[in-house]
DNA sequence: AACCAGGACGTGA
DNA sequence: TCACGTCATGGT
């Protein structure tokens, strides 16, 4: 079986830096180049850089959840537009506001009352670095999302899977398809570095690759087994 | 015009 | 535990 660790470097001698977590109010630095997409901090590993950048991406990896990011993009622009992108405003808002503001990224019903979980939930630990149950006992945050926020608003070493990343290296036998969460989060942790950066860019890398080649209407070649 | 997207929850076996 | 139905908008 391949190194993880030689796959992680081909993507990222392939695709570059990604720059995840995608902030979209975050102020442009130098570093950023003049026509990269908004959001996304390339190379730059200094973020989130406040509480409010922090509960952005709380949001982000809740609104996300089997959606695609361009709808959530859409309701994080309602949502900063109706300055409800910080845990208190969203906490004190009136659900159906919230709702309203949150549409373009669908199931708005149930997200809406899972952003004021996560908004209640971010107020109450004072950002201090929660523990991995303590999120998962928050609800609308299931493994994925838990450990995305983990990873990228608190800077844990938790790697994240996904349906990407499971449907690849489904494919490169890494595991079978009903292969578990946490078995494949443990294959993923005891074979590579316990490196923040790695993790982050790890996991961004293996969506952009797998929207590539693992995703409807994309051919499987040789070139997507690196 | 189906099909899918950076899942999680509730329910009944 | 586990398989299955449900939730919803926007792009292809």
């Amino acid at each position: 079986m391949k190194d993880l660790l030689k796959i992680y470097n081909s993507l990222l001698k392939i695709y570059g830096p990604q720059g995840w977590w995608p902030l979209l109010f975050r102020k442009r630095t130098k570093r950023d180049k003049e026509n990269s997409f908004i959001g996304y901090h390339c190379g730059d590993y200094s973020y989130p850089k406040n509480n409010q950048q922090r509960f952005e991406i709380c949001a982000g990896a809740v609104l996300t959840q089997n959606t695609a990011w361009t709808n959530v993009e859409k309701a994080l622009i309602n949502l900063n537009n109706n300055d409800l992108l910080n845990a208190k405003a969203v906490k004190e808002t009136d659900l159906q506001e919230l709702k309203k503001a949150i549409m373009p990224a669908g199931y708005y019903n149930q997200k809406a009352i899972y952003l004021k979980k996560i908004a209640e939930f971010c107020l109450s630990i004072k950002g201090r670095t929660p523990a991995r149950e303590e999120i998962l006992s928050v609800k609308g945050v299931g493994p994925e999302t838990a450990d995305s926020i983990l990873l990228y608003a608190y800077n844990q070493p938790e790697f994240v899977v996904d349906a990407y990343t499971r449907r690849m290296f489904t494919h490169l036998n890494f595991f079978n398809k009903n292969a578990k969460y946490n078995e494949i989060k443990e294959i993923f942790e005891n074979r590579l570095p316990k490196d923040v950066i790695v993790y982050q860019e790890f996991h961004a890398l293996i969506v952009q690759h797998a929207k590539n080649h693992f995703s409807r209407k994309v051919k499987i070649n040789e070139s997507s087994f690196l």
